[in-house]
RNA sequence: GCUCAUAUAGCUCAGUCGGUAGAGCACUUCCUUGGUAAGGAAGAGGUCACCGGUUCAAGUCCGGUUAUGAGCUCCA
């Protein structure tokens, strides 16, 4: 006699043991049409599952996160049935719901096509007519492998021989056709309305690189079509931001066939690159920070000494001289700070020592990594490295974190994913050590008082890290900004310093951090979030005068030169177009101010100046739009 | 690196069944001197990514290479 406590409270007692769709439609009749399946004592169960003892039970709907995700779980499978209707031979492995959808990875010598998957949610579609009831079966370990090997499924046999003991099997069966499942599903296909494939790839089994690649079809599924259009209108939205094209549009960069993976830098792009950089050398020389530069090109010894030669030789440009003697492009900034620090004697004195470098790095990624600015081979670092003792460590941390915060502040980055990545396998350094390094990191953590996602085992052979993650536009997660804790190369390189007693051979930490990450990936996602419409600090082109006719030429002239005298970064447009067709032009290109100037304001030596969003500022002198730019320039801290 | 797709004018793209290439924008010149998101006319511009093959004939069909894109894997 179970009695039912429902999420108000309530209490509901039945004679017999009910399914949850019997107390759905004991509830109400509407609540029994909505119900995707429940959660009972915390566990999600299909609608047909039997209470036969006293639970708590809430019904899920669409109007739930749980709800959707068995949507879209029930959708993958909808997908893996229509596949193997029309595909006969096709195994299939995995199909789990994702952000926004799902994918299924199918094992077939066809290559999906995008007129398959016309012709996939076609029949899908008909599937969804037939409103076929969806049943889920328990089976012994044996049987469902005898099952699956009946099949000629031998991924699944793969998953469910793999399954820990005493695991329950089930299988859902919707018509014919069965899978592999821990569920839950929806009662019937009936409820699976809106769903539309995107996209094939391929993709390998079990994720590793050295098992046969799978063809995986990805899906969205929806509520209703109102969230399904408003999903791919975000998605169109997104595409605008793309930085590649803005980059083309707005004349920042590009590149070629000839330096896959290597940024040639416009005018406009450069300028955006240099602000950032002088941005980030005011804030490192505020935050105690000395510069440096270090070769770009240096001998196979000192890469052999870092380790670099042997762990990450494949991904290192090299180049031979006359001689026979092997050199290499650096591929990081780390191995000429650690020799800098190594030449002349270090006080404990000289500690903590923050070596900043805007190094160029080199590395021969694979081909199918590059993206954009977003992944390239030839990168700026905003690097650092900071060497201290072991009980300046915490504190340096501590340091960094805060400041790379607020530099992200600057930019409107506010929400900041931060990863502390541990300990891996195959590691250098005793556990004590590691415990003391996890810990100066995620003490500095608690002590700003930060929360922070736990990668456990992700963290280098030599040290563990916390990674600063950004979100582009659409949606996906770029690492910025990096802190390193480093046992290695400090080792390595044997560098020490004098401590207060005399003793000339003390170890010092060594941090590797830095803040904007790679120059160029910060570029291309600032020209994301802000859609090209950079602060005014930033932009390469700050305001354009513009004048109305011919007659005004010289004035324009005039008003460029002055204003560019005062350190704005001014243009001007003096071509025989009408007005309008330039404020058209250089709005697209996203300047801030448009200084229009026509016979009025030659005589009064002004402008009119209107904004990049239409808003007509008025009449102003140069003097006072001079202050107002400036001051929306040093506005940016 | 792997799977699939794509590569035509500076940009965005069309090009049918294999018969020697087209539009819009941009560019140049001329007309127009116009007050806040596209004034008009004319002109110039292409080794159809590259290499090879099939064919009387290849932008188009086939193979390879390179690059790019969507994913997968990787990212010291």
């Amino acid at each position: 006699m179970p009695v039912i406590t429902l999420p108000d409270g309530s209490q509901r007692t039945f004679d017999n043991p009910v399914s949850v769709f019997d107390v759905a439609s004991d509830i109400g009749p509407g609540l029994a049409k909505a119900a995707l399946g429940g959660r009972l004592d915390g566990r999600e169960v299909d609608t047909s599952f039997v209470i036969d003892d006293d639970a708590e039970l809430a019904i899920i709907t669409d109007r739930d996160e749980e709800g959707l995700e068995i949507i879209r779980h029930s959708t993958a499978h909808l997908l893996a049935m229509a596949v193997q209707e029309l595909y006969p031979g096709t195994q299939v492995t995995i199909g789990p719901v994702i952000e926004d959808g799902f994918y299924y990875d199918f094992a077939t010598g066809h290559s999906f096509t995008p007129e398959d998957l016309e012709k996939i949610e076609k029949r899908m579609a008909e599937i969804v007519a037939d409103d076929l009831p969806v049943e889920r079966l328990v089976m012994s370990r044996e049987k469902a492998v005898e099952t699956f090997r009946n099949m000629g499924e031998h991924y699944k046999v793969q998953i469910i021989e793999e399954l820990p003991e005493g695991e329950e099997i089930s299988i859902y069966r919707q018509g014919p056709w069965m899978d592999l499942c821990r569920g839950p599903h929806v009662p019937s296909t009936g409820k699976l309305k809106t769903f539309k494939l995107t996209k094939v790839a391929g993709a390998y089994w079990r994720g590793d690189a050295s098992n046969e690649m799978l063809q995986r079809i990805y899906g969205t599924a929806w509520r209703n079509s109102k969230e399904l259009k408003a999903y791919l209108r975000r998605i169109e939205e997104a595409e605008k931001r793309d930085h590649r094209k803005l980059g083309r549009q707005l004349d920042l960069f590009h590149f070629s066939d000839e330096a896959p993976g290597a940024v040639f830098w416009h005018p406009k792009g450069w300028t955006l690159f240099l602000e950032l950089l002088a941005y980030m050398r005011k804030r490192q020389e505020d935050a105690g920070y000395v510069e440096v530069n270090t070769p770009d090109v240096m001998n196979r010894s000192l890469w052999e000494t870092s380790g670099h030669w042997f762990n990450y030789g494949e991904h290192m440009y090299t180049t031979e001289t006359e001689d026979g003697s092997v050199y290499a492009l650096k591929p990081m900034n780390c191995p000429g700070s650690v020799s800098m620090f190594a030449q002349g004697l270090k006080s404990y004195r000289d500690l903590p020592l923050r070596m900043a470098e805007f190094g160029k790095v080199h590395r021969y990624e694979p081909s199918g990594a590059l993206f954009g600015l977003m992944r390239v081979r030839h990168f700026t670092q905003d690097d650092a490295h900071i060497y201290c003792t072991e009980e300046q460590m915490e504190q340096e941390c501590i340091e960094v974190i805060r400041l790379v915060l607020d530099i992200y502040k600057d930019f409107g980055f506010e929400d900041v994913v931060i990863k502390l990545s541990t300990r891996p396998e195959k590691r250098i350094g005793s556990d004590e050590i590691w415990d003391r390094l996890e810990g100066a990191l995620s003490n500095a953590l608690k002590v700003i008082g930060l929360d922070y996602v736990l990668y456990p085992g992700e963290g280098a052979f030599y040290g563990p890290k916390l990674e600063f993650v950004l979100r582009d536009a659409i949606g996906r997660d770029w690492q910025c900004g990096t802190l390193q804790v480093d046992m290695n190369l400090p080792e390595r390189f044997d560098i020490s310093y004098v401590d207060q007693s005399g003793d000339r051979g003390k170890r010092p930490v060594m941090l590797h951090r830095a803040l904007f990450g790679s120059l160029e990936r910060f570029i291309g996602i600032l020209i994301e979030h802000f859609e090209g419409k950079f602060p005014v600090w930033l932009a390469p082109v700050q305001a354009v005068v513009l004048n109305i006719s011919e007659k005004q030429t010289p004035y324009v002239g005039e008003v460029e030169q002055r204003l560019k005298a005062l350190g704005l970064r001014v243009a001007s447009d003096s071509r025989n177009e009408k007005v309008g067709f330039k404020i058209r032009e250089h709005t697209i290109q996203r300047v801030p101010y448009l200084l229009v100037v026509g016979d009025r304001e030659m005589e009064e030596g002004t402008v009119a100046v209107r904004t990049r969003s239409g808003e007509d500022l008025g009449t102003l002198s140069l003097e006072d739009f001079a202050e107002r730019l400036g001051n929306e320039v040093s506005e940016r801290r």
